[in-house]
DNA sequence: GGGCTCCCTGAAAGCGTTTTCATCGTAGTC
DNA sequence: GACTACGATGAAAACGCTTTCAGGGAGCCC
């Protein structure tokens, strides 16, 4: 019986290995084996251990046990902003994975870009075992740090070189494409628009280059009047509305994400339009959004959750097995047909 | 110089506080000392010590301090669900107050109730400073294991008689209030429509009460058929009109939230309704959803984000100060106007 | 000039684990 | 019956930090 520990005495405070040690009779290398390699202690010994273990509550200090092992079980979730159906989703499947194999998810949502205020790091670098991260503007900071610090990374939305850097994606093309094609059922192919979220988003790109790309294989060269940048904003879709309401009778619109193409059908509707006689629109992302507003709005689904779980999933293997070789995950996306579209 | 530490010598790998003194020929105390409390540091030191800091990228590994100050800055965030306007203006509220207070939030939102799965504990237990908890029946067993451990602890949207737990309420009788009497001009009392989430729901029955308190208040006592009961889901309040739909014509309906608005709207709307003219409609939470149907939706707005924020702000003050006297905050609830409930 | 204070710094203990290494039986092998 | 092998256990080092305790030096007062 080496040492007295305080909470043998005072009976307050958590637990310690020691203490379950000396309850046990056992020195304190066994407790440690039978929670981390229970084969290693005899089945008598073993029992008698987890009863002490039991009885006290004891539960391993995360400090203690992450200084020697360096892992916390826990893994860095950060995304541009945390609201909204898009972010929303992406969260819920993230965080359904992170239980499903024992992590903890560390949320940050770097709106501003003042990250890196006093020296305090900028996420819970040191503290999480890996990061999953979208990158934008604004946390473009956390993704150099974490490159220096080695950590493991996985990238939702954004393609990289990087050979040690998993990426998440989905697979704008083809959704686009579906897009398209139902639209050019129906509308010629001059008075189609993409209406797009930021010219800098990875997304947006893919899909404005999908569009063009399927108009072209249809025959037809897209004119630079047919595709629109601004923001994925409700906002950006009224304006676009405004500047465009003399030709949009008869066309058809395909939205960078469901924000915009709602700020196109509350705009036209509230300028007389009615949809989809006069103008079909197909939002993107396929949100709450669609199923809401009326007339019920087509969109192209991209599985966030799935998006989400993805992400830990990989992160998870490469926090496991730093060596594993590069995960490239594409997605589908699928195109789902409303009321907004129909011919 | 006495021991020499790995880093120093493989060059890769965290610098730790040894290498930072080794560089700076000073004893490790001496660094930690310009790291917490630098006044009691010379100036020539100081800045001895912090350049060879930033030369070396050095920070503290928080494993090691933790273990030492047994605090994580680490708070947990424990919600029923994730998804949604409503948790997720919650989570972002949380999120930014704990920005700047300097803390991270270990997210966590317990769908099921298998949360006690083999022996891990619940949430990051033992890793979190203290705990933001919404409690519902799957997450209970957090909400007693944080109290049997001692973590401080705040409850959001439940009143706790224990002394030390703060609580962070919305004023749902104001606000109900509010709506009740915006439909009461223009509507006899008889033909207002109290239709709620679940019974065993806080927020649900504060409003019922308010609901009946406020008709009861203008001379009419609330008959039994007035108030109704279901889930926050908009398929209750399909159900409902379904069931409802002889009397609805010429009532007003003060729904729980906004998902059981927006399932009576819609379903009102298909039965060929026209709101407001044949029925008058005030949601509850004023989330989003509110502005984006048509005609734009009344609702009670609730401050989310607020709470959130709030929540996180005493939950820091606690952690800070595990004495301060409980803290009951009740953020205000107004009635927001819009096309559904006019006169 | 001696003694006091005060400021700055270092040595070392200790936080609660995991893990290597050594030890001690006990059983199996020839 | 001696030797080997192996299974079960314990002692102790190490992880990187904070903090108490002491000591050394400089400035001050008398």
């Amino acid at each position: 019986m080496a040492k007295k520990s305080k909470a043998s005495t005072t009976g307050r405070a958590h637990a310690s290995i020691q203490d379950v040690a000396e309850a046990a009779a056992v020195s304190i290398a066994t407790v440690s084996r039978v929670i981390n390699s229970p084969k290693l202690v005899s089945a008598k010994t073993r029992d008698r251990v987890n009863a002490v273990i039991e009885e006290l509550g004891y539960s391993p200090n995360p400090f203690a046990k992450g200084l020697i092992t360096r892992a916390s079980r826990v893994l860095g979730f950060a995304l541009p902003d945390i609201h909204g159906e898009f972010y929303s989703g992406l969260l819920q499947g993230a965080n359904a994975k992170a239980r499903e194999l024992g992590y903890h998810l560390l949320v940050s949502a770097e709106s501003r870009a003042d990250a890196h205020r006093d020296g305090q790091r900028a996420l819970g670098f040191g503290f999480i075992d890996g990061l999953a991260l979208m990158i934008t503007e604004p946390n473009a900071a956390i993704w150099r740090e974490a490159r220096a610090t080695g950590l493991p990374v996985v990238l939702m939305d954004t393609e990289s070189g990087e050979p040690d850097v998993d990426c998440i994606l989905v697979d704008n093309a083809a959704g686009t494409r579906e897009a398209v094609e139902h639209l050019l059922a129906g509308t010629p192919a001059s008075k189609l628009f993409f209406v797009g979220g930021p010219h800098e988003n990875f997304d947006t790109r893919k899909r404005a280059d999908a569009f063009i790309a399927t108009l072209r294989a249809a025959g037809h060269k897209a004119s630079t009047q047919q595709v629109w940048f601004g923001a994925y904003s409700v906002d950006w879709g009224r304006r676009w509305v405004e500047e465009h309401f003399h030709e949009l009778r008869g066309s058809a619109v395909l939205a960078g994400n469901d924000e915009i193409a709602l700020g196109i059908l509350q705009a036209s509707q509230d300028r007389g339009l009615v949809l989809p006689r006069d103008l079909r629109l197909v939002g993107f992302d396929d949100t709450r959004l669609a199923t809401i507003v009326r007339p019920a709005m087509s969109s192209v689904h991209v599985p966030m959750a799935a998006v989400g779980a993805a992400s830990i999933d990989a992160l998870a293997s490469r926090v496991e097995d730093p060596t594993v070789s590069k995960r490239v995950v594409r997605l589908p996306t699928t195109l789902v047909v409303r009321e907004s579209s129909r011919v």
